[in-house]
DNA sequence: GCTGACGGTGAGCAAGCGCTTAGGGGTGGA
DNA sequence: TCCACCCCTAAGCGCTTGCTCACCGTCAGC
């Protein structure tokens, strides 16, 4: 159903934003706050690294909030499409929920950078923005939470705590964006294999032989 | 060997840290990185928090950094306590990975306010302070990582990946900073025994029979 | 009562911030 | 050739920032 550029690591992250020159702007601007942090970042840095004057930024955006707005929404929309289609796919609840947790994963760690961005800089959206963006956060949540709840009653998962189950694993996956490292030992789909098992193992449908390993 | 409150809700968190103006200082600075972020926070909010002129928080501290590197500090060492009493622990490695586990999430969850700037305010550091604190860090991983192999040498877990599992372990521990709710459903403890039981399981050692719940 | 050290304040500096505005230069249609 | 249109820039406005400095009240020792 899903083919690994759609859910990982895709070929045109901000093919959606148009014109050039906006999206040139917003994809410097996801670099230089997932760099810095929103508050650290000025508006003259986001246009120097599109290549243009500070005042170019506010003939495509009204304000530097506006930016990180673009962005949240683009990526939350992204993160709620790759969990709600592995919770609708086919399959076992231990089949769904593994893919859930692979493909999240690996759009974690493939798109860090905006994963980043995306996953922690939420506070510094104005009011209503973060209303917005709370309300796709939510349905994340319900996707998993369906999953999880799907396997507890075809008696797939032995989870005392479905809420806290469903919060365990969307933090596991989410923390992802912090540490991984582009340069570092695994690749985005490695991660995304391992931490299938370890949440397979945590909702008690571990794989019985040792995972495949290399 | 450890009691509730030295692990986790601490009686007097800053303590160690005078003269009183001084602490006063340290703990309004925590409040506000913690709630706005480092960069978003201001000296006059500061010292506004403790009670003081903008000027008085330079009698004190030489700059809005030092704050930052004193709260890591501590708070880092903090945490390498936590982890390395439980990794040097009596009991088998289920018992210590158990007791690490649990005691680490309490204080994040207890602490979540400190936990928060600890982990998450680490790029807003200078260079030479990220590295005493990163030096931290590594120990912090190295902890975890021990009792993971014991683990496995001694046959109580099956783990194909003893690295990426530690990472996994820390990451799901440390983002218990960034969602606890003081308000929320649980409390620092149950959080931490809910998490003590789902890290047992991801390495294999989970409770044969369903976890006590209430 | 005088002195010096300590811990604090009010005012303000230079720099950098988000954002605005007047104007310029290239391109396509008539 | 001319003009309208769209993008973009140079300059800079008003404000906030981290931080400094001259000064002040309090209190112990003599």
């Amino acid at each position: 159903m899903s083919t690994a550029e759609e859910t990982g690591g895709e070929d045109m992250p901000w093919g959606e934003v148009s014109p050039d020159a906006a999206r040139r702007l917003l994809i410097a601007a996801v670099e230089a706050f997932a760099e810095r942090g929103y508050h650290a970042t000025t508006t003259r840095d986001i246009a120097g690294r599109a290549g243009m004057s500070p005042a170019a930024l506010y003939i495509h955006y009204k304000t530097k909030e506006e930016l990180l707005h673009r962005i949240s929404t683009i990526g939350h929309t992204k993160a709620l499409t790759i969990l709600e289609s592995a919770a609708d796919g086919p399959g076992s609840a231990a089949d769904r929920l593994a893919e859930a947790v692979r493909s999240f994963v690996v759009w974690h760690a493939g798109q860090a950078t905006t994963a980043r961005v995306v996953q922690y800089e939420l506070d510094a959206l104005g009011e209503e923005h973060r209303a917005e963006v709370v309300l796709l956060r939510r349905r994340c949540d319900a996707a998993v939470r369906r999953i999880l709840s799907d396997g507890v009653e075809a008696g797939e998962f032995q989870v005392p705590d479905v809420s806290g189950t469903t919060l365990a694993v969307l933090s596991l996956c989410i923390d992802v964006a912090r540490w991984f490292n582009v340069d570092g030992r695994w690749t985005p789909d490695e991660v995304g294999a391992m931490y299938a098992d370890l949440v397979l193992r945590m909702v008690g449908a571990g794989t019985g032989a040792p995972s495949p390993q290399k």
